[in-house]
DNA sequence: TGGAGGGGCATTTTT
DNA sequence: TGCCCCTCCA
């Protein structure tokens, strides 16, 4: 590919375009040297690279070089001169996904692949032709992309003037009605009334167009319309559908198993013309069902990837079952658990790579033991020379990083956690632009409410009704309302001062924006604004995070021509720099793992009810259970080289301890590829434990699974006394021992007697039934406990 | 208007 | 158990 070719670019302009497949494309194809990049592709990837025609659904299970594939394909569509960079388009779901691609493309082909202006998210994309046509449909093409906050407050703002208590309605829950709809491709009026009457008595479906209505005005979007407002400008505009279908001859979506229904529909308008829609992806990991991956027009559950053969008649599918990443035991662990999905199109991964180590399960006593083994593991790892970066902590919820934080703070081990709160939806963030919104435009309603009394400076609820009330009589902006009132004597003389100060600041600012860099007014904005003064005063421990956040966010802008261009950009793609040179372990939620992988990935807390999680179960029944089972896929499919299981018997649930029970997903698990762990020498209590567990566990202690752990466990741990670690913090534990070696003759404990439980703290004995105790614990109420977990008091 | 404390609540989350 | 939101009071 000759890299400084200067073609232009056909788009928008009246060039000539030589058609694909024309006699001088194939003829410059010709010239193109002999095609480098296709070596090393196995012969499934190479199939998926070269079939360029027509819909080509491409199943690519973990590891089997998804991402190299796409790459290929587009270089290959760009030097076999099917294709302009400029008119391939190329969807992903990040923008760290987006990033990513451009730069492997770049290595593969040069810079030509900065031509690949249709490269990036269905958001980021949707924007762009939005941006182009935003007067079809009734926006500006300076329109604002709000935040989930802004969106929180429009509806808030929406449910109030229907006159609506918020209390009992509260907007997170009607954001979430709408967020649904659009996720499915509804507009206000497409709501099935069932629904739209589900909020609010019957005013769903009229909250849901008050939303849109304030949207318009304010000329703003949110995340959803930027999908849903451009179906609607092509489906009332054939012409400039048309447009788009000629413009892209080639289509590429990666992860495709996440498309919702607004993105499918978006795809198949797009698709239609040319059919040379390419969808990479797998169903078995698919995990954002919650989110509106699944789920049809007519309520049906059925993934999009599942019906893809049946949207485009004659669609090529190739699976890529090579895997590249794991070892044969973690892999074939991984295809044992979710060849227990039904809903699933199959594929075998397998791989040429040595068996290695199997996957270890280890039970521990509680939620702190886990925590205190997983810490062991690592810092023996690291003894052995491991790196850091290479090991990962998976959960289920967040909730469970406490512990192992905690855990690994005391330890000295340096992590990180991957996820929590985007860069530009922390609140700091947030603040900043609002600020900058409005500098930039003072009609910013929503960005000028928002920092109107942030920092404190006495502008409270009382005073923005007022510019309310008048902005709304005057249909004018708040700024402008703001302007008329300080000339009235309607507000006190405090606020009106404080108010009409901060009108000449934002005066000031704006003027300044004219002269000086926009970095420059964002730190003199930020300053005297006081708004840096207000967290260099805070006390609490992020203050000093926040503070370094909102540095970056002014260095971050030093790259764009101008304000204005900045913060288009931002509300999409803005992410924080992570300058981090120290190894550390990543701790970070199974969803936020995908697409990620490590040499060791540890995957604690598989038990019933966490994992999988009992809400997926309760509300989708088998397609959640299923679900989960794909996410645990996803978590031993991030191993390369081990894959270590935890579950424990004892984890506090909102503050309470319940006592639990194994994952099936363990018992999913086949049996020649897992191993129970060694028991540590301070886990055979536990040990001894989970064997008198029965008369809570319910039926699947039963499994075999469950049977093998116990086994193994009798196997090597020596009925429960085991040398104990000096130094284990847990002293009483020997007495319990004894316990439990006392108490297998029957119950020595006695009704109205005094116990100590380890976890319950001091309590009276009120039944005793075998081996069961009821005891009315001091602090932690009822609780029906085995004996052996209770020493007897005096 | 704003800080302090009580009540309710508590998956997963790109854009 | 801890967090967040809301209300109450200074």
């Amino acid at each position: 590919m000759n890299q400084s070719d200067p073609r232009p670019d056909p788009q928008d302009s009246l060039a000539h375009e030589p058609a694909a497949g024309s006699l001088s494309a194939r003829a410059r194809a010709a010239v193109a040297p002999q095609s480098p990049y296709l070596n090393g592709l196995n012969p499934e990837q190479r199939a998926a690279v070269e079939a360029t025609e027509g819909p080509v659904l491409v199943l690519a299970g973990a590891g089997t070089g998804k991402t190299r594939v796409l790459t290929t394909r587009i270089a290959h569509l760009i030097a076999t001169g099917k294709a302009y960079p400029s008119q391939i388009l190329s969807v992903t779901f990040t923008n760290k996904a987006a990033r990513e691609m451009r730069e492997r493309i770049t290595a593969v082909i040069g810079p030509v692949a900065e031509g690949m202006q249709w490269l990036g998210t269905f958001h980021s994309i949707g924007t762009k032709i939005l941006r182009r046509h935003a007067e079809l449909v009734g926006l500006r093409s300076d329109f604002t992309i709000l935040g989930t906050d802004d969106q929180l407050r429009l509806m808030k703002q929406v449910i109030e003037a229907e006159g609506i208590d918020e209390k009992r309605w509260p907007a997170r829950q009607l954001a979430g009605h709408i967020d649904g709809w659009k996720n499915r491709g509804l507009g206000p009026d497409q709501v099935p009334a069932g629904e739209a009457g589900a909020f609010a008595n019957g005013k769903g479906g009229r909250l849901y167009r008050a939303y849109q209505e304030r949207l318009k005005t304010l000329n703003a979007v949110d995340f959803g319309d930027l999908l849903l407002e451009c179906l609607r400008l092509w489906r009332e505009h054939p012409d400039i559908l048309e447009q788009y279908q000629n413009r892209f001859r080639y289509m590429l979506v990666d992860e495709y198993q996440d498309t919702n229904v607004a993105q499918y529909l978006w795809l198949r308008l797009l698709a239609q013309a040319r059919k040379n829609l390419c969808c990479v992806g797998d169903d078995d990991q698919s995990i954002y069902g919650w989110r509106g991956a699944e789920v049809d027009k007519r309520g049906a559950e059925v993934d999009n990837i599942l019906r893809f053969e049946h949207d485009f008649p004659g669609a090529t599918v190739i699976r890529l079952e090579r895997n590249y990443r794991s070892t044969g035991h973690i892999l074939s662990a991984a295809s044992g658990l979710i060849a227990k999905n039904q809903g699933r199109l199959g594929k075998t991964l397998r791989t040429e790579d040595e068996p290695g180590e199997k996957v270890t399960i280890t039970g521990a006593w509680d939620s702190e033991e886990e925590a205190r083994l997983i810490g062991e593991e690592i810092e023996a790892l690291h003894a052995k020379k491991h790196s850091l970066s290479e090991i990962a902590i998976l959960v289920r919820i967040s909730a469970q990083m406490r512990e192992i934080e905690d855990r690994l703070v005391t330890l000295g081990v340096p992590y990180r956690v991957i996820g929590g709160p985007r860069f530009y939806e922390r609140a700091e963030i947030r603040d900043a632009l609002a600020y900058l919104r409005v500098v930039n435009q003072p009609a910013d309603d929503l960005a000028f409410e928002r920092i109107v009394n942030t920092p404190k400076r006495g502008l409270g609820d009382a005073t923005i009704q007022v510019l309310h009330n008048h902005a709304r009589a005057a249909r004018v902006p708040l700024m402008e309302a703001a302007r008329f009132i300080v000339e009235t004597d309607e507000l006190k003389p405090k606020p009106r001062g404080t108010l009409r100060d901060l009108l000449i600041s934002f005066g000031r600012w704006a003027k300044l924006s004219e002269t000086m860099s926009q970095s420059e007014v964002a730190q003199t904005v930020l300053e005297e604004s006081g708004y840096t003064d207000m967290w260099q005063k805070d006390k609490s421990a992020d203050a000093a995070g926040r503070l370094e956040n909102l540095k970056e966010l002014v260095r971050s802008m030093e790259e764009f021509p101008d304000l204005q261009s900045f913060l288009e950009h931002v509300s999409l793609v803005m992410e924080a720099n992570e300058s981090d040179t120290v190894e550390r372990v990543s701790l970070m939620t199974l969803h936020a793992a995908k697409g990620l992988e490590f040499d060791t990935v540890f995957l604690p807390g598989w038990e019933e009810g966490l994992f999988p999680n009992q809400r997926a179960l309760d509300e989708s029944g088998r397609a959640g259970l299923e679900e989960e089972r794909r996410l645990a896929h996803v978590g031993i499919t991030r191993a390369r080289r081990r894959a270590k299981i935890y579950f424990a018997s004892n984890r506090r649930i909102h503050g309470l301890w319940n006592s639990t029970v194994p994952s099936r997903f363990i018992d999913d698990l086949p049996e020649s590829n897992v191993e129970v762990a060694e028991a540590p020498a301070n886990f055979s209590y536990g040990g001894s434990r989970f064997d008198r567990m029965q008369p809570f566990s319910g039926s699947s202690y039963q499994t075999p699974g469950w049977q093998r752990a116990q086994a193994h466990r009798a196997s090597t741990d020596d009925g429960g006394y085991s040398a104990r670690r000096s130094g284990d913090r847990r002293g009483p534990m020997l007495i319990e021992g004894e316990l439990v070696a006392k108490s297998t003759g029957g119950s020595g404990f006695k009704l109205g007697g005094r116990v100590l439980h380890t976890k319950f703290g001091p309590g009276t004995i009120e039944a005793v039934d075998g081996n069961k105790l009821t005891v009315e614990f001091d602090k932690a109420g009822r609780k029906m406990v085995l004996d052996s977990f209770v020493e007897a008091l005096g």
